[in-house]
DNA sequence: GGTCCACGAGACTGTGCGTA
DNA sequence: TACGCACAGTCTCGTGGACC
């Protein structure tokens, strides 16, 4: 029996699952012949890498589903993998429901509360209360059941004349101020079987800044710091590159060597490196922005790339022994994490070749993560027993809270707080500033906002009069 | 120590549309 | 044309167990 709680396969008996196929590509009959085995074919359209597709319990393919993911993949201009993948998990569990159920789906019965996915809904409210999933994903599920409900209904795959469509499409309104303070309505459009996900209340305790972070107080770095000591020597610069610049692991994973080359600091002492879109360093959403990083571990960084052991794993890798390596890569000369630029790379060439056995094999962090709970934390801990588990990104909000604190210690007589959090914000490449006053709020840092309490509550009041939510006023 | 797999959670972006 | 914001869709991160 599965001890996992949060698994599909657990909350239903039915064995239905999303396989996928490696290469997909849609063929054309070219010329029949009387065998099906003789017969020729012709590609048509390009290739697909890592196509889902839905098989029922009894092991064959659902022939519906799947007829559904390939008409979508028909009107997709910009085809990711991760997107189907992400659809098909939705709808097999749909499909899991109704193989539990023994419903008929495509049977639509003038009681709404009769049809198949009318009763799914209710079954993903029950999860959702009993805490087995999320009211995300359960809003995530109807919302693809739905869409692929309008699929059959579009193409006529379902006798909707006589009953009618299980659903309706639904109009939303909701309360809108503008920022002269008059309200007005605006429609959403929606359906009839949304599932609605309440806000979340915000947690004290940690920061939303990309998740729920919670910075470390300078203690506890002290500890991160001393344990990382006993790590590899890539662990520990990985570790200090999060610390002291807050990126994210995504960049830190996809820095390139070309990119720390022939930089040299500025006045303050930092190397300035740009990343996101155009450079090859990915950040989230490739948003471009730029990194500064301290001198001293610059030098550390050039150092371990001309180490024995940096060139014994580049000779292992796939980029070889190439300044368009990446700086870090694990014992097996795999990458950390697969930039996009490889990414693409990787899908041409499988694309381009005859064999429909490559296997796009994209990393993602994974061995950061998995080092960071089962070698790097059993470490810490030996040195304090109580320390919590933590997230790699949490060290970004250790970065930035430090970095607050610092720019308010030197703040210039007569300079507003908010310069530091404006530079700040600009530093952890926040969009909206609410995010990095978060950082001020910080239960750690009440000092400062004694220091700073009026100032800090009228930026503050600014930015909560612009954001509250109005939704509910209306019906 | 690292990889693989199968998910779940949730943050971010795009969309829709009335009004100044 | 910019702005407001909930919803829907997309995509990244995280988890846990098994395995090499």
């Amino acid at each position: 029996m599965s001890t996992k709680l949060k698994n599909g396969q657990s909350r239903y008996q039915s064995k239905a699952k999303v396989v996928t196929i490696k290469k997909f590509q849609l063929l054309t009959l070219a010329k029949a012949t009387h065998c099906f085995n003789n017969a020729e074919f012709e590609n048509y359209g390009d290739a697909y890498l890592e196509f889902p597709v839905i098989i029922q319990g009894d092991g064959s393919p659902s022939e519906i589903f799947n007829l559904y993911l390939l008409k979508k993949l028909e009107q997709t201009i910009q085809y990711d993998f991760k997107t189907f993948a992400s659809i098909a998990h939705q709808l097999v569990d749909f499909q899991r429901f109704l193989e539990d159920e023994q419903l008929d789906f495509l049977k639509f019965h003038k009681l709404k509360q009769l049809n198949a996915i009318f009763q799914y809904r209710t079954r993903l409210i029950e999860q959702t209360n009993a805490g087995l999933i999320s009211a995300n994903s359960a809003r995530g599920r109807i919302n693809a059941v739905v869409n692929f409900y309008r699929f059959l209904v579009t193409e006529d795959l379902v006798d909707h004349q006589r009953y009618g469509i299980p659903f309706k499409d639904v109009y939303k309104y909701i309360a809108v101020d503008n920022e002269f303070g008059a309200r007005r309505k605006m429609a959403i459009k929606s359906h009839d079987l949304a599932i609605h996900v309440p806000a979340k209340a915000p947690n004290p305790e940690t920061i939303a800044d990309d998740g729920e972070l919670s910075p470390f107080s300078i203690e506890s770095q002290t500890v991160i710091l001393k344990a990382l000591l006993k790590s590899s020597r890539e662990y520990q610069l990985m570790f200090y590159f999060a610390l002291f610049t807050g990126a994210r692991l995504q960049t830190i994973c996809t820095l390139r060597i070309k990119n720390l080359i022939g930089r040299k600091p500025d006045s303050q002492g930092f190397i300035r490196l740009p990343v996101g879109s155009g450079t090859g360093i990915d950040t989230k959403f490739q948003k471009p922005m730029t990194l500064l990083i301290p001198n001293w571990l610059a030098q550390d960084l050039k150092i371990y790339i001309d180490s024995p052991q940096a060139q014994q794993r580049r000779q292992k890798s796939s980029y070889g022994e190439s300044d368009e390596n990446y700086v870090f890569l694990t014992k097996l000369g795999t990458p950390f994490y697969t930039s996009k630029a490889e990414q693409q790379e990787l899908i041409e060439k499988i694309k381009a070749s005859d064999s429909f056995g490559a296997r796009l094999k994209l990393y993602e962090g994974e061995a950061v993560r998995s080092y960071l709970k089962v070698v790097l934390l059993p470490e810490i801990r030996l040195i304090d027993p109580q320390f919590p588990s933590f997230k790699f990104h949490d060290l970004r909000a250790s970065f930035g809270m430090n970095l607050l604190e610092s720019q308010l210690q030197h703040l210039p007589e007569g300079h507003s707080a908010m310069t530091a959090v404006e530079y700040v914000q600009a530093r952890m490449g926040h969009r909206n500033i609410s995010t990095t006053l978060q950082y001020l709020n910080y239960k750690s840092r009440l000092q400062w906002r004694n220091k700073i309490q009026h100032e800090y509550e009228s930026s503050l009041m600014k930015y909560v009069n612009s954001s509250v939510n109005l939704a509910g006023d209306l019906s």
